[in-house]
DNA sequence: GCTGATGCGTC
DNA sequence: GTCCGACGACGCATCAGC
DNA sequence: GTCGGAC
C-alpha cells in the first residue's frame, strides 16, 4: 500500500485505487439528463468547500447554542438591532443567504450542495461503512500517531470524559488531535463537487486498503476545521440543529411534500429550483417504482373516547376502523405490467426508511431468487396492471400456522431464498393500504374506498400475501375488547383509522393512531433494579455516564452482592433525574477493566453489548424503575432475559440493593403470569385451530392453478408428512422458551414436540414413564428440579437437531430417529449420581457397541433385554442414542406405529405375518386400533380395502402411510428404512403426489 | 480459516 | 404541537485480526 | 422502537 505521502492527491482517478466499480461518469450523466430533461444547469463551477463550513454549518452552530444572545455579532450581521429575530428566524436567514449566494455564483443546480447538508438523506451514494472506531483508525495511521499515545487514545475513546477536551463528540475530539498537528491552517481549495466526487469513491471503496488513501487525500488538501465537517458528513450526522425539514421548508414550498413521494434527494433539487414554480396535479402524485415515505401512526392519546373524537366523526358517519398492529416491517410494494421482464410483471420493495429490499422478495414472479414474487402470479385481479401498496412484512410459521417472532423475518426471506422448503419460516406480505391503481394515485381517495379498491385489485395468495383484516366500530367502547384480545395474544397492539382521511405520506396525523397496551396503566412490564454499572454519554449527553445497566440480585438472602446483568436503560431521564443519580452516586464508580471483571459483584456474559465503561458496587448504588413493552429471551444479558423498549419511569430512593428485585422474583413473577396466561392462551390455540381448520379448504379452491408447486399444496391442506414423528413414543416436560438455534415460546416448543410425535405432560415425574425434561434458562422450576438431581435436563437445541435431522434421514428414506445427547451442546444439567452413569456408558458401552456391533451381536442383545415395553422410554431412549440407529436394523422400525390390516383370505397372509414379527421385533409398536391417533403407518394385504382405509385416516393432521407388507420385509432384507413412496398401497386412485 | 468486532437497518 | 437528538434490543453481512 | 428538551 502507498503511503499517503506519495500519494498524487492532484488527480482524482488516478490509478491505484482498490475499489469497487464505478459507473462511468459520462454514461451516468447522459442517463441524468434523459431522466432530467429540465434539469438546472450550474454556469460556473460549485463553491469551494470550507464554505459550507464557514457560511453554513458554523453560524449554525452558533444559533443552535444560543451564543448570539448577550455577546451578539451574528444578530448584528443579519438584522438591525432594535428588531429581536427568533432563533428560528435568524436561522433561516443564514440558510437562505447561502442559497441565494449559490444561486448567483454557482447557478440552479444545488444538489451537489444539498447532499453534503443532509447526507443522511442521501441515498444514492450508498453507506461507507465508516463509523466512529474505524474512522478514528483510519485517522491515526493516516497521521502517523502511535496507536497507544494519548492523542489516539482522545479519538478512539472519544466518549470518555478529558479535562479540558469535548466529550461525546467524535469529530470534535479529531479536531482537537488534528490542529495541533503540523498540517495545513489555511482552507484547503477542494470545491464541493470534488468532495462528492471522493465520497462518491469511498463509498465504493471496500476494506481499509480502498478507504486509507482516499481518506488520506482528504486530510492532505483540507485544514483541521473542514476534516471535522468532513467525518461529520461521512458519519451522516451533522448536528447543526436543523435537519432536512428545515432546508426543505427554506428550498421549495413543495420540497418536502415531494420528498415525501419519491425519497430523491436530487429530484428535489432538479425539479423544484425555482420556488415560483409549483408542483400540480400529477406532479404531486405517488408514482411506480419510486419510493414513498409511508404514513405513520400517531401516539395514544389520553383514552379511548379522546382517539375516536380526532377520528373526526361526522353526523352521518361516526365510523372507524380497528386493525391489530402486526409485529412486522413496514414495507411498500410496487408492481406493474412490463414485457421485458420473464412473467411479465415487474415488483419492487422499499422498507420505512426507503431501503430498497427487491433483492430479498424478488423482482418477478419468474424471480426464483427472491423470496416471496415467485408466488405471487395470480395474486392480482386481471385487469390490474399496476399498483402500490402499503403493508406490514411479517414471517410465518406454516407448522404452527401463526406468526413467527419479530426478528426472523430476514432469517425466514433468506431462508425462502436458498432452501424452498415448504416447511419452513417464511415471509408473509400482510396490505391494508393502496396508493395507486393502473397508474392513478388514489392518495386522496378516503381510506374506506382505498380498502374497496384493494378488495377488488388482490387476489390474496394463502399465507404469501394476505389482506390485513379490519373490525369497523363506531364507539370508543368498542375498542376494548379488541385490545383485551390483543393483550391476551400477546399482540403489539392496535391501530385505530379514520375512514374518511386520505393516505399523508410522510406524514404522523391523527388518521392513525396506534394503541400499545404498554401505554396503558398497569400493562408493560414495571420492575425494580440496581443500577450496577454505566456508559459514556455522546452529543449532548456527553462527558458523563449517560445510560445504565440495571442488573438483579442472585443472592436470595442478600448475603452476597452479586447481581446478574438483565438490561441496559437510557431513555426516559430527565435532567433532573440525571442530577440525582450523579449526586447520589459521586466519587462510588470505578473504571471498568475487561480483562479483570469485578466477579465478586458483576455476573455478566462478556457479550459487546454489556461492556461497561464503569461499575458500581450495589451497596454504592441506587434502584431505578424501569418500564418496558415485554421481557424477552437474549443471549447477551446473564440473565437471559431482557426487556423490550425499555425506559427509565423513576428513581427509587425509598428501595436499596437488599430490597430491590432479585433473579428469584422476576422468576416468580414470570411463573406466575405464564401460569395465568396459560388458560388464555389455550384458549387463543383453540380459536387458532378452528381457524386452521378453516383456512385449509381456502387452498383447495386454488389447487387447479398452483397444482405446480406441489410442496406448497401438500403442506397446506395436510397431506403427506409435513411432520414426522422424531419424538414418538417419548413424553416430554418443557420448562423454558428457547432462544438457540430459534426464538420459541414454552408454547410453540410443546407445540413442535407434539407434531412429531411427542407427548407433552407438566411435570418430571409420571408414572411409569420417564420424561424427557428441556430447559435452556433455570427458572423457579428448573432449579428445583436440579436440586432433587434427578433428572437429566436438555436444552431445546436438541429438539430442533432432532427434527432437522429428521427431515434430512427422511428425505433420504431413512428413519426418523432422536439425536444423542452432546454434552455441551444439548445438556443442561446432568445430575452427579447420573454424570457417573452417563459417562461411563459413553465410554465403555457406546464406543464400543457403536465401533463393532453387528446385526447379530444387537439381536442378542436385544433378546436379553426384558422387552421393549417394560423398558422405560427414556431408557430406551438412551439406549439408543447409543447407536447409530441407521446402521443398526433392530432399531429399525423404532418410533412407528402400525396398523396391520390382514382380512380373512388375503392370498398374503403368510408374507404380511412375517412383516408384522418383523417389524414389532425391528421396534415398531403395533397397534390393533386404526383411529389411533399415533398412527404412522398402516399395512395391508391383498384383501384389504385401501380405499375405505384412506377415506377413515384421511382427516387426520397427520396422515398414516399405506404400505404395502413388502416395505417392511425389504426394508429388513436392504438393512435400511426404504423410502415408503415406493410401497404405496395402490387401489385405483393416485395416491399422493 | 475462523471468530469477534463493526456497521447497517429493523423495530 | 413540532422538531430534534438522545437512548434501547436484535439479526445479518462483512471485514479485521488472530 | 421510547423519551425529554427547546421553542
Amino acid at each position: 500500500m502507498a503511503s499517503g505521502d506519495e500519494m498524487d492527491v492532484d488527480e482524482p482517478g488516478a490509478a491505484g485505487e482498490s475499489q469497487g466499480v464505478l459507473i462511468d461518469p459520462a454514461a451516468r450523466e447522459k442517463e441524468l439528463d434523459e431522466q432530467y430533461p429540465n434539469r438546472p444547469r450550474n454556469h460556473s463551477p460549485t463553491l469551494p468547500f470550507y464554505t459550507l463550513l464557514q457560511d453554513l454549518f458554523q453560524p449554525l452552530i452558533e444559533e443552535q447554542k444560543g451564543k448570539s444572545g448577550i455577546g451578539g455579532f451574528n444578530r448584528r450581521r443579519f438584522g438591525p438591532d432594535h428588531v429581536p429575530m427568533s432563533k428560528q428566524e435568524r436561522k433561516r436567514v443564514i440558510i437562505e443567504r447561502y442559497i441565494s449566494r449559490w444561486r448567483s455564483e454557482v447557478g440552479d443546480d444545488f444538489y451537489p450542495a444539498f447532499r453534503l447538508i443532509v447526507p443522511d438523506k442521501d441515498r444514492e451514494r450508498a453507506m461507507y461503512g465508516l463509523k466512529e472506531k474505524a474512522l478514528g483508525k483510519h485517522l491515526i495511521k493516516i497521521m502517523k500517531i502511535d496507536k497507544n499515545s494519548a492523542d489516539a487514545s482522545k479519538i478512539l475513546h472519544w466518549k470518555v470524559p478529558l479535562e479540558g477536551s469535548a466529550s461525546g463528540d467524535f469529530p470534535s475530539r479529531c479536531y482537537e488531535v488534528m490542529s495541533q498537528r503540523p498540517s495545513r491552517v489555511e482552507p484547503g481549495n477542494m470545491t464541493i463537487a470534488e468532495v462528492n466526487e471522493k465520497l462518491d469513491r469511498l463509498s465504493a471503496a471496500a476494506r481499509e486498503d480502498g478507504q486509507l488513501p482516499l481518506l488520506a487525500q482528504f486530510y492532505q488538501r483540507m485544514n483541521a476545521e473542514e476534516m471535522k465537517w468532513l467525518i461529520r458528513i461521512i458519519l451522516r450526522d451533522m448536528k447543526i440543529g436543523s435537519t432536512e425539514k428545515t432546508f426543505f421548508h427554506l428550498w421549495h414550498p413543495d420540497a418536502e411534500s415531494l420528498f415525501n413521494i419519491s425519497s430523491n434527494l436530487r429530484r428535489v433539487c432538479w425539479e423544484l429550483y425555482d420556488p415560483n414554480v409549483r408542483l400540480e396535479g400529477e406532479d404531486r402524485g405517488v408514482e411506480l417504482m419510486s419510493c414513498f415515505q409511508p404514513q405513520l401512526a400517531a401516539w395514544q392519546v389520553k383514552n379511548f373516547q379522546q382517539i375516536v373524537d380526532r377520528m373526526q366523526p361526522t353526523e352521518k358517519d361516526g365510523e372507524f376502523y380497528i386493525e391489530e398492529k402486526l409485529d412486522g416491517e413496514r414495507m411498500q410494494l410496487h408492481m406493474m405490467r412490463d414485457d421485458t421482464i420473464e412473467g411479465g410483471r415487474r415488483f419492487r420493495f422499499w422498507s420505512r426508511k426507503a431501503k430498497d429490499y427487491t433483492y430479498l422478495y424478488g423482482d418477478g414472479v419468474k424471480d426464483e431468487k427472491g423470496s416471496l414474487t415467485k408466488y405471487l402470479r395470480d395474486a392480482f385481479a386481471e385487469d390490474v396492471d399496476s399498483i402500490i401498496l402499503d403493508g406490514e412484512m411479517i414471517t410465518w410459521d406454516p407448522e404452527q400456522d401463526r406468526q413467527g417472532a419479530f426478528g426472523t423475518l430476514k432469517t425466514a426471506a433468506n431462508n425462502e431464498k436458498t432452501n424452498p422448503y415448504a416447511g419452513n419460516m417464511r415471509p408473509l406480505f400482510k396490505v391494508f393500504d393502496v396508493l395507486l391503481v393502473n397508474g392513478t394515485p388514489v392518495t386522496n381517495w378516503v381510506l374506506s374506498k382505498r380498502r374497496d379498491i384493494i378488495g377488488r385489485s388482490i387476489r390474496p395468495v394463502h399465507r404469501r400475501l394476505e389482506i390485513h383484516e379490519f373490525a369497523v366500530a363506531t364507539k370508543a367502547e368498542e375498542i376494548a375488547p379488541f385490545l383485551h384480545k390483543v393483550i391476551e395474544e400477546a399482540g403489539e397492539g392496535l391501530v385505530i383509522k379514520n375512514p374518511r382521511s386520505a393516505y399523508g405520506t410522510g406524514e404522523r396525523n391523527n388518521s392513525w393512531i396506534k394503541v400499545k397496551p404498554d401505554y396503558m396503566q398497569g400493562q408493560g412490564e414495571e420492575m425494580e433494579c440496581c443500577i450496577i454499572a454505566g456508559y459514556y454519554g455522546s452529543g449532548s449527553r456527553g462527558g458523563g455516564l449517560s445510560s445504565f445497566l440495571c442488573g438483579l440480585r442472585e443472592d436470595e438472602s442478600a448475603k452476597s452482592q452479586r447481581f446478574c446483568s438483565f438490561f441496559k436503560v437510557g431513555g426516559g431521564m430527565r435532567a433532573e433525574d440525571y442530577a440525582a443519580i450523579k449526586h447520589l452516586t459521586e466519587g462510588k464508580w470505578h473504571d471498568y477493566e475487561p480483562k479483570k471483571p469485578p466477579r465478586e459483584y458483576l455476573r455478566l456474559t462478556g457479550a459487546l453489548r454489556e461492556r461497561p465503561d464503569q461499575w458500581i458496587k450495589p451497596e454504592d448504588s441506587v434502584i431505578v424503575t424501569a418500564k418496558a413493552a415485554e421481557i424477552t429471551p437474549t443471549e447477551d444479558f446473564a440473565m437471559r432475559l431482557t426487556l423490550r423498549f425499555p425506559r427509565f419511569v423513576s428513581l427509587r430512593t425509598d428501595k436499596d440493593w437488599k430490597t430491590a428485585m432479585s433473579v428469584q422474583d422476576l422468576e416468580n413473577l414470570q411463573a406466575a403470569r405464564a401460569e395465568k396466561n396459560e388458560k388464555a392462551e389455550l384458549e387463543a390455540d383453540e380459536r387458532r385451530k378452528k381457524r386452521r381448520l378453516g383456512a385449509r379448504k381456502r387452498p383447495l379452491k386454488v389447487a387447479g392453478y398452483g397444482a405446480k408447486d406441489v410442496s406448497e399444496i401438500r403442506v397446506d391442506e395436510g397431506h403427506g408428512h409435513g411432520h414426522g414423528g422424531v419424538f414418538e413414543g417419548l413424553t416430554f416436560f418443557v420448562m423454558t422458551d428457547s432462544t438457540k438455534p430459534m426464538k420459541k415460546t414454552k408454547r410453540q416448543l410443546e407445540a413442535m414436540v407434539k407434531d412429531h410425535g411427542g407427548q407433552i405432560v407438566q411435570t418430571h415425574a409420571v408414572k411409569g414413564t420417564e420424561v424427557v425434561c428441556i430447559a435452556e434458562r433455570p427458572t423457579v422450576k428448573v432449579a428445583s428440579l436440579r436440586k432433587k438431581g434427578d433428572a437429566v435436563i436438555v436444552k431445546p437445541i436438541w429438539l430442533f437437531d432432532c427434527v432437522e435431522q429428521a427431515k434430512k434421514d427422511f428425505a433420504s428414506g431413512m428413519s426418523e430417529t432422536t439425536l444423542l445427547w452432546e454434552v455441551d451442546r444439548h445438556i443442561f444439567f446432568v445430575p452427579e449420581a447420573v454424570k457417573q452413569q452417563y459417562e461411563h456408558n459413553v465410554d465403555e458401552y457406546g464406543d464400543a457397541y457403536y465401533r463393532d456391533t453387528a446385526a447379530g451381536e444387537l439381536v442378542g442383545l436385544m433378546e436379553q433385554m426384558p422387552g421393549l415395553a417394560s423398558l422405560s422410554e427414556a431408557a430406551q431412549m438412551r439406549l439408543m442414542n447409543r447407536f447409530d440407529a441407521t446402521a443398526l436394523p433392530g432399531w429399525m422400525f423404532k418410533g412407528m406405529t402400525m396398523y396391520i390390516d390382514l382380512p380373512q383370505g388375503s392370498s398374503d397372509g403368510v408374507e404380511v405375518e412375517a412383516a408384522r414379527t418383523t417389524a414389532a421385533f425391528a421396534g415398531a409398536k403395533l397397534c390393533r386400533d386404526l383411529d389411533d391417533r399415533a398412527l404412522t403407518h398402516v399395512v395391508v394385504s391383498s384383501g384389504s380395502d385401501v380405499k375405505a382405509l384412506r377415506k377413515k385416516i384421511s382427516t387426520r393432521p397427520r396422515i398414516p402411510y399405506v404400505v404395502a407388507a413388502a416395505w417392511i420385509l425389504d426394508s429388513w432384507r436392504e438393512r435400511t428404512l426404504l423410502a415408503e413412496e415406493q410401497f404405496v398401497a395402490r387401489e385405483g386412485e393416485s395416491g399422493r403426489a
